[in-house]
DNA sequence: TATATTTCTACACCAGGTGCAGAAAGATTC
DNA sequence: GAATCTTTCTGCACCTGGTGTAGAAATATA
């Protein structure tokens, strides 16, 4: 996937203009809420046309969300890679866990001032969590193709087993956050983070029942 | 929460004004297609100003998908509502495959032509889709609260079921109507959704952990 | 240096959505 | 039933996100 042949003045120049549109609009959107910034003067900013802005970032919302892309196919990308004789589960889980240690942003255990703030203006943003769901979407269905592929389960029983695992990974990442907003600093939660996420995966793997 | 004092001229007349506007729209969105119809017409149509429609409806989408919002909260009243002794993933399917017997629209399984074709105007348009992922959200919400005021499972773990019991509904409701666009009929398919149903449900209640 | 390609820009345009002031219609009082 | 109060509807101007297009500017190629 990756071309490291001759990056190119070309190549180089759209990859600077590229992150200085988004960075130029997540400046202006931490500063002022997303509804009352312009793709207008976030061009102007990023001293672009709005033509271009719309060539590089194919809506307003993607100047935000773009980041989490990459994101998307991740839970896919671990269940196929996974050893033999792992179950994706533990893979899965593994993983999470992992990413606390890590304090990835994406398990919303990362209270560095850039990531929070960035995370807060998403989840304050109505249009920017449709955005969001659109990835967990894809996620999803990536992963159902993963395990499909890579088990023994039926098409429908990997579509729902992918949308209760990304679901529960999506719950637990919004758990934490949510925690540092109110006030928690990562490190203060992690120990929490982990038993929940411990407690999350016990319950995908052994279900509901006892729920009464 | 229902008030058949006085239904009052005027409240009639919105009543009708509204569903004149709901029904005009669909009317052409179904002819032409979502994005092929500007809400200036569908106003038109209407007899009514695009001012006038923006006040019964905030947005374009939610000329269509205000019919699921009712079905947002069911879940959580199926919850509240169950009988003593019952648990609630018990209630829920009992609730989900009577769904399916009444070849209820929500469970995917109607293949009457309007809602038929209804369904895949939503399921064909990203923009409707989004919207009701805002819906399936709030079902999440209310849901988790439900289970919350009604067990003795924690916060989190009332969250965690909510959004996979959810999730699993729908994607139960998604897998059954891409088969009637295959061609099936709903009652042929009928017994291969309660099939589905119930091992979605076993799914939910003992886990995942059968996965390898 | 000359030329072919890609990218950027300016400008006009469409559509969804809002604010506002006044007209129209339903409710209320005598 | 007329006068008045209140809610709703309308038309219009306006803002903003997003697109089509033609030509200018910049980069690659020879």
């Amino acid at each position: 996937m990756t071309t490291p042949d001759k990056p190119g003045l070309r190549e180089r120049k759209k990859q600077r203009t590229r992150t200085a549109i988004s960075d130029a609009a997540i400046d202006l959107f931490l500063d002022r809420g997303f509804a009352h910034v312009s793709v207008a003067e976030i061009a102007h900013a990023a001293e672009v046309s709005k033509r271009t802005l719309f060539a590089y970032f194919p809506t307003k919302e993607d100047l935000v969300v773009h980041r989490m892309a990459d994101h998307e196919q991740e839970a896919a990308r671990v269940v196929r890679a996974r050893p033999a004789h792992t179950t994706p589960l533990t893979a899965l889980r593994d993983y999470f866990l992992d990413g606390l240690r890590r304090r990835d942003p994406i398990t919303g255990l990362n209270d560095h001032p850039a990531v929070r703030s960035l995370t807060e203006l998403i989840y304050g943003t109505p249009a920017l969590i449709d955005r969001m769901q659109r990835f967990k979407a894809g996620g999803e269905r990536a992963l159902a193709e993963a395990l499909c592929d890579t088990t023994e389960a039926s098409d429908l029983t990997a579509r729902l087993a992918a949308v209760q695992i990304i679901g529960v990974q999506w719950a637990l990442s919004a758990d934490n956050f949510q925690r540092l907003v109110q006030g928690e600093t990562a490190d203060g939660r992690y120990e929490g983070a982990v038993r929940d996420a411990e407690h999350a995966f016990d319950l995908l793997a052994n279900g509901l029942a006892a729920l009464t």
